[in-house]
DNA sequence: TCTCCCGACGTTAGCGCTAACATTCAGCGT
DNA sequence: ACGCTGAATGTTAGCGCTAACGTCGGGAGA
């Protein structure tokens, strides 16, 4: 019933004219919808198309076009909520706007590896690349390396050379701090992410502000590295020190850490301390007790980047940046100061 | 010095044939290590290729080779600890192997998700395909569905019809239980990941046997959904009833709201009540009390399934399969059952 | 009635590469 | 000296598609 001739082949836009009756670029029309095709042709040929189960072949089709509908996306630690999360909501925006997504991730943030990833798309010949690695290290070399393809990054510093979209994280680090000043909290620490990583120094920055807005003393800043295991370290050192009476963490796993180190300290949380964190992973909800933290809208953030991307490979390079504006989560970390301390 | 007519297309291989002095064949026989090229030709054409900074285009190779170099991964829940790693040891092991990842993730696992997904791999002519989504639907799925490539899939059981990498689950909720059993607990009760999931069968499946050989009554199961809510939740429950020493948790983070549970509840863990979670994510070590949990090799895992599709795609469909084994971890939420209970 | 135009197709010429087949030219045995 | 072999190259013919142009009718305007 199907097919003429039963060859193992997979079909070819040739076969599928010849069962419609037509020339292969007629197919080719149907196909890019193109307008001047008459409404019984096409439906000739979309018959033609199911019945045979052709697919058109993309490496013949980029070849002649030069387009490989083909971003590619480059992050780092992938195994995060937030780049995570990130990730999907490219993805899906990518795949709705009919692109392929190729993904590489850095397994250290060098500009050797950077160079490399960036070598293995441009080998794709991929048609634009979103960059998932707020690093200080990656903001260098993509000044540097001057890109061929349209390049958006996520999570930098507003920037004319660099189209970008970002959580503004100088606003969440100032809700969390602001939400800890009214509370009435006077000295408040700061356990941050590596410094060399952009989000982790405006997080740093946000807090010094609020603070000094505040008219409050520089306090404690301790340095993470974004792991609970760096957050538990500094919860052990700050409830030693019992210097402060909350604790802004610059993310929820560190905030983690903390808890522990404060229950083991036997501070109490919130009534001794008080503690913040940020992401709003869905495991802080759940957090003993449940964490007050700030909410990023990570797919969102996504779905933005590939908007963006789409504009510059449409427009050329545009240096645009779009933010999102974070919002703060309250649960049972955060209470006054006792009055007692 | 580099360029003799100063064009703004990108170079091909006939440019640096010619800056070379040979002929197109020649770089691509360089460029593809035949044996047949003299060392001194193969010097000439590298530095033409160097200074040209010409990089050979994908989609004229594909075309004629009919290879795209590309394998895809298709993922279900990419934000969790699990397949995220598994994502990123499939994307290492493959990028090694000179193959480019494509990745596609699914909001819903449902059949026709399932169909759109890989129609689309189909559509960009993958070379293999790796599935992360261990869910009863997807092997249903793909036992319909006859794929036209090698593909592999991640954690399920073993299956002559499909090639598979997993980890051993049933070891690994043994390991769990019968530290449990070990310690002198007769009452374990489960919180299972939904039942339609197959890593989640299995680990129902392995806490149940071990109960029966340790010669102990099929204790409480209850049916979570991975989340540290459903975690609480069941945790709630079972403090309320109070009729079991120890808890298994499918993973850690329900494991998570577990903990949150019993500490509203008062139930000191361990003294009162043990508990074990699954998937040793780094945040585990870090949970009030640092959590005793099952280790599963993710990335190793992911390394496995791209061997295996190299294997497949070289030899055709095998059907093999190949299991890493679990490793418990203990730290601080498994202790004897108190006497007094 | 005769243009002229334009919608609906068909035909042709590559895109940049690799596989398969030619070609050339040493070196060797007889 | 003569082929003969085989390594090192060159030449040719597509892979399957799209862009650019060619063709061919049938209405609208003169």
């Amino acid at each position: 019933m199907s097919v003429g001739s039963e060859i193992s082949r997979p079909p070819v836009m040739e076969d599928v004219a010849k069962l419609a009756g037509v020339s292969h670029q007629t197919v080719s029309r149907v196909l890019n919808a193109h307008p001047n095709v008459s409404p019984q042709t096409r439906e000739r040929v979309e018959k033609a198309i199911a019945e045979l189960g052709y697919r058109r072949n993309t490496a013949a089709r980029s070849l002649v076009t030069r387009r490989s509908q083909t971003i590619g996306v480059l992050g780092s630690d992938m195994s995060h909520y937030g780049p995570a999360n990130t990730l999907l909501g490219v993805e899906q925006a990518a795949r709705d706007k009919g692109y392929f997504v190729s993904m590489a991730s850095l397994s250290e943030v060098t500009p050797a590896a950077i160079k490399d990833a960036l070598e293995y798309f441009m080998m794709q010949s991929v048609d634009g690349i979103v960059v998932i690695v707020p690093h200080e290290t990656m903001f260098e070399s993509l000044s540097t390396i001057s890109m061929a393809v349209p390049l958006v990054a996520v999570g930098f510093g507003v920037d004319e050379r660099l189209s970008v979209a970002a959580v503004n994280q100088r606003m969440g680090a100032s809700l969390a701090v602001q939400h800890l000043v009214d509370l009435g909290h006077a000295a408040i620490a700061h356990v941050s992410g590596p410094p060399d990583w952009i989000d982790a120094a405006a997080r740093i920055d946000g807090w010094q502000r609020t603070l000094a807005q505040a008219g409050l003393a520089d306090s404690v800043l301790i340095r993470g590295d974004w792991s609970a295991e760096s957050g538990y370290r500094a919860g052990l050192e700050l409830a030693d020190a019992g210097s402060v009476t909350a604790l802004f963490a610059a993310n929820d796993q560190m905030a983690l850490g903390a808890l522990r180190a404060f229950s083991e300290a036997g501070l109490r949380v919130p009534q001794d301390i008080s503690v913040v964190g940020y992401d709003d992973q869905p495991e802080a909800a759940y957090f003993v007790p449940p964490l007050t933290t700030v909410n990023q809208g990570f797919k969102e953030l996504g779905a933005r980047c590939m908007q963006m991307l789409l504009f510059d490979m449409a427009n050329g390079h545009s240096g645009a940046s779009s933010v999102v504006n974070p919002k703060l989560v309250v649960r049972s970390t955060t209470a006054p100061p006792s009055v007692g301390q």
